[in-house]
Formats: structure tokens, C-alpha cells, sequence
RNA sequence: GGGCUCGUAGCUCAGCUGGAUAGAGCACCUCCCUUCUAAGGAGGCGGUCAUAGGUUCGAAUCCUAUCGGGCUCACCA
């Protein structure tokens, strides 16, 4: 039982026994600083059911408390607000068993709980991962480990969209001017080497536009003829032909970029559980749009294409198969949806990581898939996440100003590394150890500085920023950590040494924290209530 | 134009199921390294919580309108 609930207890008890009404929940709040106490219960809310002044009430509250509980050890009244200070012995006692506890803060996983599916990251594969993919992955694989700390069991997946004009545009680049460059030949990481040939396919077929235009093209006519581009159409069309030598150059080009993001997803210390690839699901969904039709959900207009009519819910009419009987987004990402719930038939739900720009398209597939009428589709999710723009503007991977995911570990290592050295922190480190240090201190230095800001919200991405180790950032997170470490050390050997134990001075802000976390627990469950599907249901 | 979303200190952000004098960090100013790691601590300066109404005993928080930024409304993905 946590100090609230046990504290609720006793107070309910109290207004039991002073005013003969029963309330069954209470507002706490932590105390503010300025006054004596722990928790503070505010009283305004219980006026509604007691009649009387809020300041006596909490008086006669605070009395009854003092008296019949032991853990209280005084209260006092400010206007309508309990201050409650909580006796040493409480503290020194859950500390003792938050000490022995190794799974504090975590909720024993439960069968009855059904698992969530978490997708994340869901790379094109034409081009290395970037800064808009880091929060994307810190994001979704935070979500996923909260998720399971609250006792659930998670899956982390994600969608690879292998396929499409992107990809055949790499693979043409290369087959034209790569010379049988590989990874192993260049020294490139493989998503790089396959992003350099996107990059170079871009430039190739600017230069034949421009060419066209100057042979007296519009412009939208020279886009559409370039022959570049009609080559890459020619591409995906023989690809999706099955010929053997596309798909054996796709294959080959994609091995390459998985095993680059692999890398990367190392160094970022995230992780998957089943990846879903788009060249196996694209086809995916068709069979429900038939068996939609059949019941009513969609509807086909005269040219052959399928609609679902959203008007009564507010939103459009959504097209979901087009006239020629091809798939469009839609129709994948509803197949791909059942085929998930179908590989993982404990799924009682699914969170999206996706950037805020596709809130109209899960707004939409949510909708259908719950029409379509199965169980899990009120416990969908889009966890939904602003830009990451930078201090000169929107990154632009055409126009070359985007952070590259790989690039920017290594350069806040290197910084961690150079502010160490600069601070004289780690003499006596051998080089190794000091080099998994660096790799920490600037990781954690990144992952908090994104994680920091609310989901929603644009992130101004300040590089000199984000590797300040000062203040409310996460390598002074970890040096609160290595304090705490080394107190509890120390205090160990003393122990040990001598009876005269020593004092040890916690600064206010540790303790602070210590009490939020001792007091309001819950905020780890609120947390993940916050992205769990379950909210979202009465949300919708 | 319709829908969604954001607007809080000079800067970057918390706080938003309504509760005490709106909080941090950065920057600026004053102190503190024979006391657990100074990547730190104690304090100071700094606010019309975009604006205007409304609901309420009480509004940064809820509602409405307005202004400003972003996203979105494809037989693209």
C-alpha cells in the first residue's frame, strides 16, 4: 500500500467519524516548500460534501490524523490546504525496502493484461536514418519499455518500406554510375553508400530537367519525361514483375541499408521484435475491403474504386481501393494492421509512432478498422510527434541540412569526450573505459534533451545546446546517479568501519525528488497511462 | 476555407483530470571547492501564462471568439 492510499484510509475514516458523510477519493499534492509538511491534501474539493469553513475542516481532519496514525508526525493548516508531514520513520522504512526491492517502480507483469504492440522507426530504405528518425526511435522505444514496466507485455516492431519508386531510384543511380561500388569496397557504412546514389540520383535528373526545359519543356512535362525517371518507373515496374535481376540488385542494395540501421540502432540502444516488411504486406488488405463491402462498410462507385464514408463521424470520404483494383496506403496499412493482430493473437492493442503530418490517415484507419468490427480496434493509438527543426530551419534532406543519425552519436561523444578531458574528471581511466563513458555521457545527453519535450511540440534543435551538460539535462541526471552511487558506497563502509555512522546531506533538489518518487508512485503508471491505448478509448 | 495542434521569463522548456505567491535550466549578478564527484550548491534579477470574453469560491489549466506559428484535407506513400 502506497502512503496515499493508506493516508486516503484514514482520512476517509476521519470525515467518517467528525462528519458521518463517506468520501472515497482525495486531491494530494506534494507540499509546497515554503511550508512544513510532506503531503498536503487540499480540502476545497471535499466543501461540496461537507458543509463548513475549509480551514476548520482540515483542522479537525489534521487533528484526528496526528492522533491515530502513527506514520504522521504533525499536521498544519494554510487556508484550505492539509500540509502533512510524514514521521522519519516511514521514510527510513520504505527506504529499507525500496533497498531490497529490485524491481521498484515496476508492475509485476499479469497475464490478464493483454499485450500492446508498439511500432516505431519504419525507415524508407533509400537513405541513412536522421535526426526526425531519433526521436521517432527514443520516442516509441521509451513508450514500449514504460509500457512494460507497468506489467504489460510489449512487441516492438516496425514497418520497412523496402519497396517503391524511392528504393528504385537508388538502384538505378547505382546501376548507372556506381561502378560496382560496395560497402566493403568504399567503406561506407551501407545505408550511406545506397543514400549517396539517391543523392546523386536526384542531381542527375535535375540536370535533365533543366535540360528539357531549355528545349523548350514545361516544367511539369520535362519532371514527368525525364528519362530518369521514367527509367526508375520502368524499375519498379520490372520489380514488381518478379525479374529476376531487379530483385536480385534490390535485394542486394537493401541488405546493404539493414545492416547500416542495424548499426545504428546498436549505437542508439534501441531494439525490435519483429520487423514487418512493405514488400510483404503491400498486397495486403484486399480481402477486407471485399468482405467491407459485403458488409456494408465500403462502397463502390461506378468506375470500380472502393469508398468508405466517414461524413457521419465528421471526417471525408476515403477512398481505400482505387478504380484499377490496386491498393492504395490505406488498404496496406488496414492489412497490415490484421495481420499483426493475427501474428500476435494476445494483442489487445497497438501505438503508432508517427510524425504528427499522418494524424489525418490514423484518425481515418482507426475508424475503418473499427467499423470492420474487430476487438482490439478501440485500443489503437497514433503516438504522434512533432518536427525536429533546427536553429537554421526545417531539415531538408534535398537541400543538405539534415542531422545524420550516426554522425550526431558520435560528434556528442566526442564533445562529452572533450568537455572530460577539458574538467580533468577521469584521470586514472584507461582509454577504453573512457571511451564507453564519452558514448554514455553523450547519448544520455541526447536521448533526454529529446525526450525532455512534450511529443507533440516542434523540437528547435540546438546542437550547442543539446551537449550542455548543465542544469536540467540528462548527464546531470546521471551525475545525481553516480552521487547517489557513491553515497550509499560510502555509507556501506562506514557501516562496516565504524559505529559513529556518518551523516549525509542530501541537497534539496535530491530530496525533492526522492519524495516525489516515495509519495506519488503512481506517476510511473501515469506515465504509462499517458500512451497506453486503454486512455485512448474514452479519448475518442 | 474545414479539421487538428502549438503559443508560459531574453532563450529552451515544465506545470494543463481547475487549487496556495506560476516553476526549472541557460544567460546575467553575489557568494561557496580541507565535509559524500564544483558536470555541483545557496541566493538575486527576470512573467499582462498570445489577446478578449465566459463558467467558478478559485482559471496558465475548462468553454467561446480573435490573433500568430505548424500540420492536414490525393485513385502519393
Amino acid at each position: 500500500m502506497t502512503l496515499q492510499e493508506s493516508l486516503s484510509a484514514h482520512i476517509k475514516s476521519a470525515i467518517v467519524s467528525l462528519f458521518n458523510v463517506e468520501v472515497t477519493s482525495f486531491e494530494f499534492q506534494a507540499t509546497r516548500k515554503e511550508f512544513a509538511g510532506d503531503v498536503t491534501l487540499v480540502v476545497f474539493p471535499l466543501l461540496k460534501l461537507l458543509k463548513g469553513n475549509p480551514a476548520s475542516i482540515g483542522e479537525q481532519i489534521g487533528d484526528y490524523l496526528v492522533t491515530n496514525v502513527s506514520n504522521v508526525k504533525a499536521t498544519n493548516v494554510v487556508k484550505g490546504f492539509l500540509n502533512i508531514e510524514i514521521s522519519d520513520s516511514y521514510y527510513i522504512e520504505s527506504f529499507d525496502t525500496i533497498k531490497n526491492e529490485d524491481t521498484f517502480g515496476f508492475v509485476a507483469p499479469s497475464i490478464e493484461n493483454k499485450a500492446v504492440l508498439v511500432e516505431y522507426s519504419s525507415p524508407n530504405t533509400n537513405k541513412p536514418l536522421h535526426l526526425g528518425h531519433i526521436r521517432n526511435n527514443l520516442l516509441g522505444y521509451s513508450v514500449a519499455e514504460i509500457l512494460k514496466a507497468a506489467g504489460k507485455k510489449v512487441y516492438k516492431t516496425q514497418i520497412i518500406n523496402d519497396r517503391g519508386i524511392h528504393i528504385s531510384k537508388s538502384m538505378l543511380a547505382w546501376e548507372k554510375f556506381g561502378e560496382g561500388q560496395t560497402p566493403e569496397s568504399t567503406g561506407l557504412k551501407g545505408d550511406k553508400l545506397v543514400g549517396n546514389y539517391y543523392v546523386k540520383f536526384d542531381q542527375e535528373y535535375k540536370k535533365e530537367i533543366q535540360d528539357l526545359i531549355s528545349k523548350g519543356h514545361s516544367e511539369e512535362d520535362a519532371k514527368r519525361q525525364a528519362p530518369m525517371m521514367l527509367d526508375a518507373q520502368q524499375m519498379l515496374l520490372k520489380w514488381e514483375a518478379g525479374d529476376e535481376e531487379t530483385v536480385a540488385l534490390w535485394e542486394k542494395m537493401n541488405g546493404w541499408v539493414y545492416k547500416g540501421f542495424a548499426e545504428t540502432y546498436d549505437n542508439l540502444g534501441v531494439d525490435f521484435d519483429k520487423l514487418y516488411y512493405e514488400s510483404q504486406t503491400y498486397l495486403l488488405g484486399k480481402e477486407f475491403i471485399a468482405e467491407g463491402l459485403k458488409t456494408g462498410v465500403f462502397y463502390k462507385k461506378e468506375d470500380g474504386s472502393v469508398w468508405c464514408d466517414l461524413t457521419p463521424d465528421g471526417l471525408d470520404e476515403k477512398i481505400v481501393l482505387r478504380s484499377d483494383g490496386t491498393a492504395v496506403y490505406m488498404t496496406q496499412d488496414i492489412g497490415t494492421a490484421i495481420q499483426r493482430a493475427k501474428d500476435f493473437p494476445d494483442v489487445g492493442g497497438m501505438v503508432y509512432t508517427v510524425g504528427n503530418e499522418q494524424e489525418y490517415h490514423f484518425k481515418v484507419l482507426f475508424l475503418i478498422i473499427q467499423k470492420l468490427g474487430f476487438d482490439w480496434a478501440k485500443n489503437l493509438y497514433h503516438l504522434s510527434y512533432g518536427m525536429v527543426d533546427l536553429p537554421s530551419g526545417k531539415m531538408k534532406s534535398r537541400e543538405g541540412t539534415v542531422v545524420d543519425a550516426d554522425d550526431l552519436i558520435v560528434e556528442m561523444a566526442v564533445t562529452a569526450g572533450e568537455i572530460s578531458e577539458e574538467l580533468g574528471k577521469l584521470e586514472g581511466y584507461s582509454q577504453n573505459e573512457k571511451q564507453e563513458l564519452y558514448k554514455s555521457i553523450g547519448l544520455g545527453a541526447l536521448k533526454y534533451y529529446i525526450l525532455k519535450v512534450d511529443p507533440r511540440k516542434r523540437i528547435l534543435f540546438d546542437p550547442k545546446e543539446s551537449i550542455d551538460f548543465q542544469g536540467n539535462t540528462g548527464p546531470f541526471i546521471q551525475y545525481t546517479y553516480a552521487r547517489i552511487q557513491s553515497i550509499l558506497r560510502k555509507a556501506n563502509l562506514v557501516d562496516a568501519e565504524e559505529t559513529n555512522s556518518k551523516e549525509f546531506v542530501l541537497h534539496e533538489k535530491e530530496k525533492a525528488l526522492v519524495k516525489q518518487i516515495m509519495l506519488f508512485p503512481e506517476v510511473i503508471q501515469n506515465a504509462a497511462d499517458n500512451y497506453s491505448p486503454a486512455l485512448i478509448a474514452n479519448y475518442t
